[in-house]
DNA sequence: TGAATTGATGTCGAGCGCGCATGAAAGCCA
DNA sequence: TGGCTTTCATGCGCGCTCGACATCAATTCA
């Protein structure tokens, strides 16, 4: 009741042929192979799917009936694998990224350029979000890559870090604190300070430095968006502090960054992936271009160690 | 490189039920078997299609591709399959025959209706023509079936004789020779007679017997169609010899038939095929009702032996 | 912590498909 | 017409694949 493919295929090169040794020749196997085969697959589909002697071989009714079957077969079977191979490949697929912003901003669109250089076919779908929906957008499988700060440890989610940042102080360069040499958490005690949204990544960390060096520090204002921080201290309102590698992204001209002490603080990025589960094949692609590109900026940022 | 559809099955079933023992199950295969099946055909595509442990069994994206893709796949073998199978059996396809009218017109109608009630999707087509073009259309493939007069033998052709046919005078039923019993073929020497046309199989036979018999009989008329021959003979322009079989096609009421003797004169009429050439399923159903047809016109026929 | 469930692995046996050698039939040619 | 060649079918031996069975490892549940 089964006709293998590899049955098919025997079939086919005889009704092309038009002889069995021709085409045994043809599939790299004896002739005597392929009578077999051919025999099996008549019993198996109950018919004589050719009339044969040993100076004619012709097609049956039933062997014309089957023959542009075999060809559709054939052709779906191969087409569906080229597909999954290509998709095996990486060649073909989608991948969502879920990333913080500042990290994304950072680290995917080279990767990304680099991806869609030379595998046009694949998606990348970018969901940008705090920390916490990150880490839940890659635990329930919405996302297969989150590009993020270190999470706490999980079960259900592997962590590879990427790079660290150092944080330095951000103000007009016109501004006296832009001249000093690394500056101390403690100035912004003593200045108006523009604060982070509440749950971003950047606020978690300056909130817990300034716990930890036991400063009272009353943000002036909360920002969702670096750039709308980086345009108040612009204008003036206050100071802030900032990862270095944002620093592009909190843009506008005119701005001066000097790496803190006291504590030196660092924030490290890294990539998180469900624990336990493949990669998407694409996936792993831009994975390992990510990382390549985290290499990049690690070793052209001066200031930067792992 | 080669996944076959059982593992493809394999994958499917574990896909399904999230599980390798109740696909297992469901399979009728052990456990082992399957997970052996499973691991190869990851290993013909080259990549994991499930992340498993002794808990939890989920596809990969690899393996989330594959789905649809097998599922496509396994419709399109099955259907295929189906197809198939409906044509060995004889439920669907098409068949050529080509026959002489005459004998069309006996042996075809029941079989053709026969046929047509329980298989309702096989497709007959009728070519009728001369003795000649239905052997050149069995000879090369244009037809299936045959149904003629006995031919030459030929090793291109096989014959099978069905019924016998008595040649009879056919004459108004108000003619002085409707009485007789057992007239001769030299009647048609004192009387007009209405002929067929030159290649027509009554007309090589009737000739035949002619010659045989040294009769110098001049054809009066001569006629493509039987029921213009009978038309004529009704209109008392002449006499003619036909088989019995046929005399319902030379239809007009008022006619008379009755057998030749001196001598004695049977057409046979029988079914040619192509030698060593298997027969569609349905032309090989259509033909078994043929033969049935004509038995049972054999012993509807008094007249009528082998 | 022990019992039960589930997937993986090792081993053995049966069946299938392959190649080789050989047989039978049909056409070719002298 | 009788060899020769070509072509398909068949018998045999072998290796690979796939099956079941027994067993192991890991995880969950009581």
């Amino acid at each position: 009741m089964k006709a293998t493919p590899h049955q098919l295929l025997c079939f086919q090169a005889v009704a092309e042929t038009g002889s069995f040794s021709a085409a045994a020749r043809r599939l790299g196997l004896s002739q005597p192979a392929l009578s077999r085969t051919v025999r099996l697959l008549e019993e198996a589909l109950g018919a004589r799917l050719f009339d044969r002697n040993t100076r004619n071989v012709a097609l049956t009714p039933v062997g014309a009936e089957l023959r542009p079957i075999a060809e559709r077969l054939g052709a779906e079977f191969g087409g569906a694998y080229g597909e999954l191979a290509r998709f095996v490949a990486g060649g073909r697929g989608r991948v969502t990224v879920a990333a913080l912003p500042s990290i994304a901003a950072v680290l995917l669109p080279a990767a990304i350029a680099a991806l869609a250089a030379d595998r046009p076919d694949v998606e990348v779908l970018i969901a940008d979000a705090l920390s916490g929906p990150v880490l839940d957008a890659v635990r329930d499988g919405r996302a297969e890559i989150g590009l993020t700060v270190q999470p706490p440890p999980s079960a259900q989610l592997d962590y590879r870090p990427l790079l660290s940042d150092a944080f330095g102080l951000v103000c007009r360069d016109d501004d006296p604190l832009a001249a000093r040499d690394g500056p101390a958490w403690s100035v912004f005690a003593q200045r108006p300070f523009v604060a982070m949204a509440p749950a971003s990544s950047v606020r978690l960390m300056t909130d817990a430095v300034f716990l930890q060096a036991g400063l009272a520090v009353t943000p002036l204002f909360q920002c969702a968006f670096l750039g709308t921080a980086g345009r108040l201290v612009a204008a003036g309102l206050g100071i802030t502090a900032l990862p270095r590698l944002t620093l592009p992204l909190a843009a506008p001209p005119g701005l001066a960054w000097r790496p803190l002490a006291r504590p030196a603080t660092r924030r490290q990025m890294g990539i998180v992936t469900r624990a336990n589960r493949s990669l998407s094949p694409a996936a792993a692609v831009l994975l390992d271009l990510i990382v390549a590109e985290a290499r990049r900026a690690a070793s052209l940022s001066e200031a930067d160690g792992p």
